[in-house]
DNA sequence: CCCAATCTGTAACGTCCACTACAGAACGGG
DNA sequence: CCCGTTCTGTAGTGGACGTTACAGATTGGG
């Protein structure tokens, strides 16, 4: 069990992660490129792929890390949270903050992908989950379209990642988020 | 004036560039290859360069000639409509025909682009003038926020483009831009 | 202290990219 | 009918890309 022997390895695996996941995140699959992930972290081509695999794990690596981490703050809101209107506000405006923390890419890996659509409707099928419960228990009124609801989430979080991405400020999404909270529906009292 | 002499075009030239603006707008600017445009309009490296320039000027004519042609509506409705409110109305819920009008690439180009960064300001900023004009004019409330509101607009279109390129019916785009128009401010009687 | 095993840097591989040199074909004016 | 002019197809250019062959360095076990 484990390595017998061999040289060890001369770079920390989770921190060169953490640097390739920036660079997917900030510029893309497509426009990250093996060199510059190489100059990026100082680790040489035939070492990424020893330890990561060909530049598609490399992503996926990314992907996974970034949900692992950065990403975390979305399903713990839907964990955590009683009902699905606390965890959708929560999820917004924790939002808002996450897409313009200073020092890291500014809004959300998943959400800015193309090639990340099947994880998007994973996020909004949990959503919908969330709130289709709170119908059928009642919290909501029985009218409720819960896929509708979900949807328009969906729709305002990519937004909100989109303006994050070309510069909004942290109070400009907090905005967002708090207008399109007001679309809610009123709670059953 | 015209050119006095020399072997004719063979291809046509508003033709082509609509194939071109196509490619652009469904792979993006990085994802289209010179050679694959040479494939979808059936005109060779040559005739093309000849004829637009450069694949950074291909892809500001495809730009340009997608604002005077698919995304119209948007400036359409800003001009034509006589509030704020039926002007957001009109372009949100046209968005939802528009971004998924079979036959065409899905979504808008300008708000899928990372590049178009400035047109999308530029945008942003004739929905928020909009919108003040009637503040000012007292068709709105007076505490109106308008650059505030003119920021979830945006974001709500952003989400319904990002949406619809990931598949989702006309229906659910509709769904989206009413349930952000419920938060709206109720206009001054 | 040697050895098999693992990692490292160098330096290349073939492939695709945006772009173009060149020669010939099609045009209209004289 | 020739001529300058403009377009066209072929066939390449140099460069960047993802990926890897290879030889040397470093490790722990025996």
């Amino acid at each position: 069990m484990g390595a017998v022997v061999g040289r060890k390895r001369g770079f920390d695996r989770d921190e060169v992660l953490d640097q390739i996941t920036r660079a997917f995140w900030r510029d893309g699959y497509q426009a990250t490129s093996v060199a510059g992930l190489t100059e990026a972290t100082g680790v040489n081509p035939p070492s990424l792929y020893a330890a990561f695999g060909d530049k598609r794990a490399l992503f996926t690596g990314a992907v996974d890390r970034y949900q692992a981490t950065y990403g975390r703050f979305a399903s713990r809101a839907l964990d955590e949270e009683p009902t699905a209107r606390q965890a959708v506000e929560r999820m917004l405006t924790e939002a808002a903050v996450e897409y313009t923390t200073p020092g890291r890419p500014r809004g959300c890996l998943v959400l800015s992908a193309p090639e990340l659509h099947e994880l998007r409707d994973q996020a909004m099928r949990a959503v919908e989950a969330k709130i289709r419960h709170d119908v059928d228990t009642g919290a909501l009124p029985a009218g409720t379209d819960a896929h509708r609801l979900a949807v328009f989430v969906a729709a305002t979080a990519r937004g909100m990642s989109s303006l994050a991405r070309d510069g909004a400020t942290r109070a400009e999404l907090c905005d967002v988020a708090r207008t399109a909270l007001s679309a809610w529906p009123a709670p059953v009292p």
